[in-house]
DNA sequence: ATGACCAGCTTGGCTGGA
C-alpha cells in the first residue's frame, strides 16, 4: 500500500494537481492538510469520479484536513478526544481527521503554527501536541475497557510545523528566537516516540531534504527550505515501511503548493 | 533551470502562513 501526506494549501486551487499526483504516484491513501474550505466546498467529485472516497473536516477558510482513499474509508473521526480549542470564542479547529483505510488508522494532522514564541498561539501549539500525544499513547495502551491495542496499525501523518533537527532548516541561524525549532517544540515532537511511535521517514531520506519552501525570496530555486512534514507510525505499521519518497518535483512550476507530498510504501 | 509570495474573503486590504 502507498500512503502519502501533503499540505496542499487550498484544495480548491489544486484539486487537479492532487488528482494528477494520485494517479502518477499510484497512491492509495492521501492525507491532505490546509484544504482551506468548508466540507460542502470540497471538490470531492473530482476524486470520486476517479474511484476514490473522500472524508473531510473543514469549518471555515482556515485549516481544513481531508483523507482521499481507494482502499476504503471507515470510522471517520473529526478531531481527537481532548483536542484544544482556539480563539476568543474557543473553537476546536479542523486540524485532525482520523479514518481507517486499508486496515490502517490514518490521522491527517495540521499542527498549529505557533506564530511567534510570545504569541498565545505558541502555547496553543504545545498544548495541542501534548493532548494529541496523550490520545495517541492511549490508542496503543490496553485498558480495562479494551480501549487501546498495542498491535494497532496507526499512522500520524501531516504538517507538524516543527523542524526536529537543526539540519531540517536551511540555515538554523535564521530561525534563532523563532518557532519551529525551539527546545519545547522539539521535546513535544520527540514525546511521540516515548508514547510508542516511530518517526519512519527520517531513516529513508537524506539530510537536508526539505518538504517546504516559502513562496518568497526564491526559496525553492535556492533550496532554502524546511523539513516539517513527518509520519509517526505505531510499531506494527513501522515494521511495514519499505521506503519513503519526497516528491520534490511537485514544488515546481506555476500553481504549486509550498509543501510537497511525502510518500510511504508499506509492505502487504 | 526549479525563478523573484499565495490563498480566501470583506474584492482590496486585511489575516494567516513559517
Amino acid at each position: 500500500m502507498r500512503l502519502a501526506t501533503w499540505n496542499i494549501n487550498s484544495i480548491r486551487s489544486r484539486a487537479d494537481r492532487a488528482l494528477a499526483f494520485l494517479e502518477r504516484s499510484g497512491t492509495d491513501v492521501l492525507a491532505l492538510q490546509e484544504t482551506k474550505c468548508k466540507d460542502e466546498q470540497f471538490p470531492r467529485e473530482v476524486f470520486e469520479a476517479a474511484g476514490y472516497e473522500v472524508a473531510t473536516s473543514g469549518y471555515s477558510q482556515w485549516n481544513g484536513v481531508a483523507i482521499v482513499s481507494r482502499v476504503g474509508i471507515a470510522d471517520v473521526e473529526r478531531g481527537f478526544v481532548g483536542q484544544p480549542a482556539w480563539g476568543e470564542e474557543p473553537v476546536v479547529e479542523a486540524r485532525a481527521l482520523g479514518a481507517t483505510c486499508g486496515g490502517v488508522r490514518v490521522w491527517s494532522l495540521y499542527i498549529p503554527n505557533g506564530r511567534e514564541i510570545d504569541n498565545p498561539h505558541y502555547a496553543y501549539k504545545l498544548e495541542w501536541l501534548e493532548r494529541l500525544r496523550e490520545q495517541a499513547a492511549s490508542w496503543l495502551t490496553p485498558g480495562p475497557d479494551g480501549a487501546g491495542d498495542p498491535s494497532a496499525q496507526i499512522a500520524l501523518v501531516g504538517d507538524w510545523n516543527i523542524a526536529p533537527l537543526d539540519e531540517d532548516v536551511w540555515d538554523i541561524e535564521v530561525f534563532a528566537g523563532r518557532t519551529h525549532v525551539t527546545p519545547a517544540e522539539r521535546a513535544a515532537f520527540a514525546a511521540f516516540a516515548t508514547a510508542g511511535y516511530t518517526e519512519v521517514t527520517r531513516e529513508h531520506i537524506p539530510a537536508r531534504t526539505f518538504t517546504y519552501w516559502d513562496y518568497q525570496q526564491l526559496r525553492f530555486p535556492r533550496n532554502e527550505g524546511m523539513r516539517i512534514d513527518f509520519t509517526y507510525a505505531s510499531p506494527t505499521l513501522a515494521a511495514r515501511v519499505t521506503g519513503v519518497t519526497i516528491d520534490r518535483n511537485e514544488r515546481k512550476g506555476k500553481g504549486a503548493s509550498d509543501h510537497v507530498p511525502v510518500i510511504l510504501d508499506l509492505a502487504d
